[in-house]
DNA sequence: CCAGACGTTGTT
DNA sequence: GTCTGG
DNA sequence: CCAGACGTTGTT
DNA sequence: GTCTGG
C-alpha cells in the first residue's frame, strides 16, 4: 500500500513537472521527508478554469456522508481493481481526479514479527505523480474540507519483495488524460491505473525506523542503510 | 419500501 | 449522497 | 503507515 | 483491542 511518502522538490520543480501554478494560501513546499496520513499536502487539479492548478488537500478521503473527519483514516488508499463499485469512490473516480506530486514512498517489510521500512524512487530522482482521488466535505455549520486518497495496485517484481501492493504511478505523458474532467471513458482510465513498469528505473532500499515516527522529517530518512 | 453500509491492509 | 440487502 | 492514547471530576 | 492523531 502506501501509507507515507516525501515531498521534498522545490515549488518551483513540482509546478514546472506538473505544468501547474500553485493556489493555495500556506506553506505547502516545506521540504517533507514523512508524509503522513491526515495532513495537508500538494495535489495537482484541474481548475474551473480548465487550467492545471497545485493546491493542498488532506491526506484521507472524507466521504460526503461522513460525521467527522476521521472517517478519512480509513481511506487513505483506494485499490484500483474495485473503484468502479465502491460506492465512496465512483463519483469522484467520475469526476474528481487528482494527482499526488511525491519523490518517493515508504513500504514496511514484514518479516518474522519484524517490520522494517523501505524507501522506493526513481533512480534519477525525479518527481512522480500519484493517481489519487478527491471529495468535498461540507457538513452544516463546518468548513468545508477537501480531501484525497491515493489509489494503490499490484505490486511490480521490484516492490513485490517488500509488499503485495503499490501506489499507482501515472507516466507523464497520461497526466493530462487522467485529470480531465471530460474525460468519462472509464475504462480508458482505468487501463492507467497498472503497476509502474519500468523497474529499471526505479530505486529501493532498507531506510532508518525513525521514519516510523511522524514527528521525525529529515533528508536522513531516505538515506540508505546497511540491512 | 426502509435500514444500514459505505474502506484498506495485514494478520489470524 | 448512493448503493446493497432484506 | 506507525505511535500513542484509551477517563471523569474538581481544583489549581 | 480499538480509535485518534500525525
Amino acid at each position: 500500500m502506501c501509507g507515507r511518502y516525501t515531498l521534498h522538490s522545490p515549488k518551483e520543480d513540482v509546478e514546472e513537472h506538473f505544468e501547474g501554478k500553485t493556489e493555495h494560501s500556506g506553506d505547502l513546499f516545506e521540504p517533507r521527508y514523512n508524509i503522513a496520513p491526515g495532513t495537508i499536502n500538494p495535489v495537482v487539479v484541474r481548475s474551473d478554469a480548465g487550467h492545471r492548478m497545485i493546491t493542498g488537500y488532506r491526506w484521507g478521503l472524507i466521504p460526503p456522508w461522513a460525521d467527522d473527519e476521521n472517517t478519512g483514516y480509513n481511506m487513505i488508499n483506494a485499490r484500483a481493481e474495485t473503484l468502479q463499485e465502491k460506492k465512496t469512490y465512483q463519483k469522484p473516480f467520475q469526476y474528481r481526479r487528482c494527482i499526488i506530486p511525491a519523490n518517493g514512498f515508504f513500504e514496511w517489510k514484514t518479516e518474522e514479527r519484524e517490520k522494517q521500512p523501505f524507501y522506493i524512487r526513481l533512480l534519477s530522482e525525479e518527481l512522480i505523480g500519484f493517481a489519487g482521488l478527491f471529495e468535498r466535505w461540507a457538513p452544516k455549520n463546518q468548513e468545508e474540507v477537501y480531501s484525497y486518497t491515493i489509489i494503490t495496485t499490484e505490486a511490480n517484481a521490484l516492490v513485490q519483495p517488500l509488499h503485495d501492493r503499490m501506489p499507482v504511478i501515472l507516466k507523464k505523458e497520461d497526466y493530462g488524460f487522467w485529470l480531465d474532467p471530460e474525460q468519462q471513458d472509464l475504462d480508458e482510465l482505468q487501463a492507467l491505473l497498472k503497476p509502474y513498469d519500468e523497474i529499471s528505473h526505479m530505486a529501493t532500499y532498507r531506510v532508518t525506523d525513525e521514519v516510523n515516527k511522524t514527528k521525525n522529517d529529515k533528508p536522513e530518512l531516505i538515506q540508505p542503510i546497511p540491512k
